[in-house]
DNA sequence: GCACTAATACTCGGATAAATGCTGTCCGAGTTATCATGG
DNA sequence: CCATGATAACTCGGACAGCATTTATCCGAGTATTAGTGC
């Protein structure tokens, strides 16, 4: 499993919208990218996918900036990653092409397919409540109900 | 979960080898291309690939080719992957690196790796031997030299 | 005190460019079985 | 029938080019808050 930078600093500028959910202004981007360093001008497009996916709601003005637009127990990395990685991404291309010719290809196929699908049932597993709560616990003991 | 074309080959490649146990003769390259449209060329790396990680053997010369070095039972496809992709690949790279300074990134890091190892041990659970299987069960119709 | 204007700070979104890795090819070298040839 | 050498087929391994994706960066435009100015 290798994950992209965008989806990285998708989930750090997650996290950090949900560790703010109660307070009524928006996050800024400079304030994540200040907080975590992350370069403000490639996060840019980033939060623009996640707002495109319905994951983060966003005011524009002065004084604007973003916030979650679901509650923090609603969105996964599962979510996240697909938001910015897009849906269209096949499994093994090339094995699902050469499958009409090859059964080794066939079968190989659905066994790409299970292991992917038990890597988003893990990620999918992952809240941003759980996320945000591990921040703000010391060590490993959950408060989060 | 992305693919990369070397890991999909050498999985049809693997496999087709694991079909052919039984046979005192090493199977070709060519042979391997022909039957599952595989760029032969490419595969040549791929194949050094497996025979430096101890997966496949290979005897030199005419009437050369390669073998399995172990039982398919004892290789999955965590294995065959590892080997071609390298056991150097960080999972998330940036995470990690931001990890030291917030303890967003550190929390997330913890996560990304719970799913990565789900998906190593969903890899981990199929062996060649149960793909090899599967492709004679259901009736394929490619022929034995 | 009020209306209006300018400045400011932020998001929006496409264009663009450097960097990196992936995919596949090419070529020469080494190794072994097979076959032809001569004794 | 046997020994020897040529040939062919195969693996070995690095070098390399083309292509696609990733990873940003830049710039102009839109939008709302805020400060300032004149009446």
């Amino acid at each position: 499993m290798r994950l992209s930078a965008k989806v990285e600093y998708a989930a750090i500028a997650a996290v950090e919208l949900a560790r703010r959910i109660g307070s009524p202004d928006p996050v800024r981007i400079r304030g994540i990218c200040e907080a975590q360093g992350v370069p403000a001008r490639f996060l840019v497009h980033i939060l623009l996918q996640l707002k495109a996916a319905g994951i983060v709601a966003s005011t524009r003005g002065a004084a604007g900036g973003y916030r979650l637009a679901r509650p923090p127990e609603e969105i996964t990395l599962d979510d996240i990653r697909r938001a910015v990685e897009g849906p269209g991404a096949l499994v093994a291309p090339v094995t699902t092409e050469l499958a009409p010719r090859s059964r080794v290809a066939t079968v190989l196929a659905t066994a790409w397919q299970e292991a992917s699908d038990a890597e988003s049932a893990a990620l999918a597993s992952i809240k941003l409540s759980d996320l945000a709560a591990r921040c703000r616990g010391a060590g490993d003991t959950m408060y989060y109900i």
